[in-house]
DNA sequence: ATAACGCTTCGGCCGCGGCCGAAGCATTCC
DNA sequence: GGAATGCTTCGGCCGCGGCCGAAGCGTTAT
């Protein structure tokens, strides 16, 4: 009653992301790649039409964006701010009541290191946000983040420079609620160019059919050199 | 199939704020305050006994906590992250196709001046972070926010002290995404306290059955001179 | 051309979940 | 004590929406 308005839209929204199926949808497009409908309905578990319905629903409210290629149509995130209304929620998630929680060797690969949208997070987001925090490229002063003139320069000795192409007005340095460490890890344009730049060097792989990435052992050791990480 | 573990956790939470009924109960609690079960019930627009299976819910999943005092059942929202993931679906709705936006004059006073969880939104509470930015208090570089040395002495003139009582660990400058205005205002502990103070001074005052707050003629008078905002 | 493929639309089935009336516990008031 | 109030539990109704099979449309392959 009293916020008419806002409380319609919010629930439409959230009974989007409320169904089983289309929550697989969007949790599969969370690594900020585009992907098939074919491939959203098996991550989804459901038929094909099914599945197409469920797409339907989410591009007509924005939540997703189509681009037609040959056959096939790739669906994606429409925007960095649906990904994080996901991350947020999930964030929710974790504080949960804990049923059975089977923590099977996939979700351990999760928590280690994973893509979050299109940056990292897992141990090694926030192993990587603590190391530029430690030696003052960032300053995450209460969570918050800036990014000094000194982390502008390493960043460039390592081959990213956030000055090339604006890419509109994003934020060069936010930061994200990890769900699994349940601290903040380094998002925005810092953080995708950060992960970017880790696949390109090759110290990152992605694991098939799933967020979570592999660390290299080249990637290892170069995390080790570069920053000073470890991770167990 | 990918990652299971959150996609149905957070299918489950999505869900739960996926009801309008529900919805509009987040949505009223959204000002940080605690409400009874009846007044709830009647904010969701549904019967008292609807509203009960509604509230249980909510709290079986530690979305919102209760506390019995008398005959009453005070609810509030259970943590900051929630507030957080709700305010983000309120982004991703503001950017929905729009139907037909009956602006009403509620929706107008909830866009001048609102109150978000425990902090100020709409415009005034942009008005406040851009003039606490142009006078160096706080630095919103990139949308995160810092607070400065003169700002925090800035803040002790007007009778706010961040030190007091440290309130867990929360962070003392976090922003947060307007929904209305589409940018990011003034949220985390200073925000909370720059309400705070701004009920104490008597500023603003609630506007009943809303989340929107009106500016008192005094507080026009004392936004002026002590942060140069004048709202249209 | 014909077939294979990728995706969508249509139609009908079915079950989950929201809804309210009635009843059951508390707590407070007189 | 009894009555009123605030809230919850129970039971049954009902409709929305997810699901799949079948069919349709457009693109690519041979």
């Amino acid at each position: 009653m009293a916020s008419m308005v806002s409380g319609i839209t919010l629930a439409e929204i959230a009974a989007l992301i409320g169904d089983v199926a289309r929550a697989n949808i969007l949790s599969a497009l969370m690594d900020g790649r585009a992907l098939t409908a074919s491939e959203l309905a098996w991550h989804s578990g459901v038929s094909p039409q099914t599945a197409s319905g469920h797409l339907a629903k989410l591009s007509g409210a924005r939540l997703i964006a189509m681009a037609r290629q040959g056959r096939h149509r790739y669906y994606r995130l429409a925007s960095p701010e649906v990904a994080q209304a996901i991350e947020a929620l999930m964030a929710v998630a974790s504080f949960a009541p804990k049923r059975h929680r089977p923590v099977g060797p996939r979700d351990k690969a999760l928590r280690k290191a994973r893509t979050c949208y299109d940056h990292l997070a897992g141990r090694l987001g926030i192993a990587l946000a603590d190391a530029l925090t430690a030696r003052r490229h960032v300053i995450l002063s209460e969570s918050a983040g800036v990014l000094t003139d000194e982390g502008h320069r390493f960043l460039c000795t390592i081959g990213i420079d956030l000055d090339a192409g604006q890419e509109g007005k994003r934020a060069i340095c936010r930061t994200c609620l990890d769900w699994s460490e349940r601290r903040p890890h380094l998002a925005g344009r810092l953080g995708a160019a950060l992960c970017r730049r880790a696949f390109e060097l090759g110290w990152i792989e992605r694991i098939r059919d799933s967020r979570a990435v592999a660390i290299t052992p080249g990637g290892q050791r170069s995390l080790q050199a570069t920053f000073g990480i470890e991770l167990a």
